[in-house]
DNA sequence: CACAAGATGAATTCAGCG
DNA sequence: CGCTGAATTCATCTTGTG
């Protein structure tokens, strides 16, 4: 191990413009053992690690399945294996593929013909196009006036109940059983105890999860909008180091710095108040929203989770004092997003766009799979961002790799592995990494393929709009409880919009836009979502304005006198001067460009202050 | 002038350790 | 509790080309 270490750090060295592939040194040498290292119990005979078949049982295979496979093909070769593994799930799922593909289109509330019309026009291969064409349909279709509901505006009142249904199915459980439920649904064992002790043997499981939620929410709300002064601070334990933490004494004091001692932390992990498939989904909030920021109108706002020290509870403070919900988009794609968001929405019942997209790099890329080397583990990519990797630095990792035969010595792995995370690369061909198309970028984020393609955009300003949208579903996600309370449709006031992802997020939840007045300072934005608009057979009204700062008080309510109010006002502040990406100019929230967060402030109490009035 | 490509760190949080 | 290292990040600026 040692030779090999030695002999490829000369090799790396001698090597031109290798400096790039630098990566910080490792801190245990121990681990230089390479791939062979301990092996899982049941698969001891092989000589694959139990990281590889981790990763296997990650990427959703089973271990009966795996083990198959790693008989099958040898047991030393991890790309042959997972080749394997991928005709295992082609050839099981084709058989079932068609009436899945049917079960989940009527799943999401498509009439049974409009399915079997959509599979025979294209096919039960792509369940997106054929999505997409449904949505066409049903918009084709609309004017469909549901009656007039009766919708409880009201959510807070009734946040803790369940439905009937479920409460009785709970009911059943013994006492037991419901303890193994509670763990399963990943709740400690001690709390769930506890829990089903102070609720009763009669509690009902729902009961009991609104116990210990509520128990963790307090403790969520002593967390947050914790007052510290600078010398206990200090002294607080790292597990209480929270995101806004005061400067130590002695350092300077970063420009975007907020003059308050609130304490904002990011939840780890990052799930906000919940996500789908995971456990913690919380049906109300640890704090609740104060009087005066209750909707409607609602209002959504967004920026990056990671700004520089105190930008958020700035933010916080400037809308309403909401506890802000920081989510990371891993949980809902194949791609991490993390971001924070403001909102008045209610979150209880939400739910997903159908269909949710692929959570794995390889699910959503089946074509690279048979490249991916067994020693990057990778099953998530990292943020999307503005710019992409060179064509050079994919060109010196070829040369590197194709040096070594088979699996190269654990440094080069390192670097290799480093420059991909970094880059966000794929793998493509034999020794091959790559960026992503900007088509594979809006997959991920949740937008229709070719959203951004074509019309006048420049390659590199393609990149830099999707680098800077919103993730569909994740916002969907967030969206998806206004569907209920708006089945007539919405007025939609997008600040920033970008390439649209909120309108994109609305349409794929099937929620009808009215009127969309949309603000956003690109022109070859504008002209991507007037296309879409145009594409999608939307009735409602588009109108859209240029600079945010010329969107004048006087002329939003003019807009809202001719529109009517606004049900939702929607949008992420400009986040250049806050990302960690920007060498230059990260001057925090009063930089040039994201100071632009107050005016989305002003809009907004704007908005909420002619809408009462109106409603007067 | 528009576009494409490449070079350019730091701020922040977290996990792990003594 | 304090330290260290690893990991991550909605980017800007300069240069070259047509």
């Amino acid at each position: 191990m040692v030779e090999h270490s030695t002999d490829d750090e000369v090799d790396w060295n001698t090597d031109d413009e290798i400096d790039n592939l630098h990566w910080s040194p490792p801190s245990s040498p121990e681990t230089s053992l390479g791939p062979a290292g301990t092996t899982s119990p049941n698969l001891t005979h092989m000589r694959i690690s139990d990281e590889t078949v981790a990763r296997f049982i990650e990427m959703g295979f089973s271990s009966d399945m795996i083990a198959r496979a790693i008989d099958e093909t040898g047991r030393s070769n991890s790309e042959l294996i997972l080749e394997t593994l991928c005709k295992y799930t082609t050839s099981s799922e084709a058989s079932s593929s068609k009436s899945k593909v049917i079960d989940h289109l009527i799943g999401m509330g498509f009439h049974e013909e409009l399915v079997l019309k959509a599979i025979q026009e294209y096919g039960d291969e792509n369940i997106e196009e054929e999505t997409n064409a449904l949505l066409s349909y049903t918009e084709a279709e609309k004017l469909c006036e549901t009656d007039d509901e009766d919708i409880n505006m009201n959510d807070d009142d009734n946040l803790f109940s369940l439905s009937s249904d479920e409460e009785d199915e709970l009911n059943s459980c013994d006492e037991d059983k419901r303890l193994k439920d509670l763990i399963k649904m990943d709740f400690p064992r001690q709390e769930a105890a506890i829990a089903l002790e102070r609720c009763g043997e009669n509690a009902s499981l729902g009961e009991i999860v609104d116990f210990i939620c509520a128990a963790q929410m307090a403790r969520e709300f002593d967390e947050f909008f914790e007052v510290h002064d600078e010398k206990e601070t200090i002294s607080n334990s790292k597990k209480r180091r929270a995101f806004n933490e005061l400067p130590r004494s002695g350092r300077k004091p970063n420009s975007a710095m907020a003059n308050d001692h609130e304490l904002i932390r990011l939840p780890n992990p990052m799930i906000g108040f919940g996500v789908p498939n995971e456990p913690g989904i919380m049906t109300h909030r640890p704090v609740p929203i104060p009087d005066d920021a209750r909707g409607p109108p609602y209002f959504y706002y967004e920026n990056i989770a990671m700004a520089p020290k105190g930008v958020w509870s700035k933010i916080s403070s400037q809308l309403y004092g909401i506890m802000p919900e920081f989510v990371d988009s891993k949980f809902f794609c194949a791609a991490a997003r993390k971001r924070g968001y403001i909102h008045n929405l209610p979150i209880k019942d939400r739910f997903q766009i159908q269909p949710p997209p692929h959570s794995t790099i390889q699910e959503a890329f089946p074509f690279t799979v048979r490249w991916w080397p067994s020693w990057d583990l990778r099953t998530k990519l990292n943020c999307l961002l503005t710019c992409i990797g060179s064509a050079q630095l994919t060109n010196r990792i070829r040369v590197v790799l194709e040096k070594h035969d088979g699996e190269p010595p654990l440094n080069v792995q390192k670097a290799v592995i480093y420059q991909c995370k970094k880059w966000n690369m794929i793998w493509v061909g034999e020794n091959r990494v790559a960026p992503l198309e900007a088509v594979e970028m809006e997959e991920l984020l949740g937008f229709p393929r070719d959203h951004t393609r074509g019309g006048g955009i420049s390659r590199t300003d393609r990149y830099k709009s999707l680098g800077n949208s919103f993730q569909v579903d994740t916002v969907g996600y967030h969206l998806s409880v206004l569907k209920p309370l708006f089945p007539k449709g919405i007025n939609v006031l997008s600040l920033f919009s970008g390439i649209g992802g909120a309108e994109v997020a609305l349409r794929n939840l099937q929620i009808p836009m009215n009127v969309v007045v949309s603000v956003e300072i690109s022109e070859v934005n504008r002209n991507i979502l007037k296309n879409f608009w145009r594409q999608t057979d939307q009735r409602g009204t588009l109108r859209d304005f240029g600079d945010v700062r010329e969107l004048s008080n006087r002329i939003i309510e003019q807009l809202m006198e001719e529109y009517g109010a606004f049900d939702l006002v929607i949008g992420g502040s400009p986040c250049n001067n806050l990302a960690g990406g920007n060498r230059h100019t990260r001057s925090g929230l009063e930089g040039e460009h994201s100071s632009l967060f107050y005016e989305y402030c002003r809009i907004l109490k704007t908005v909420r202050r002619k809408a009462s009035e109106m409603r007067r």
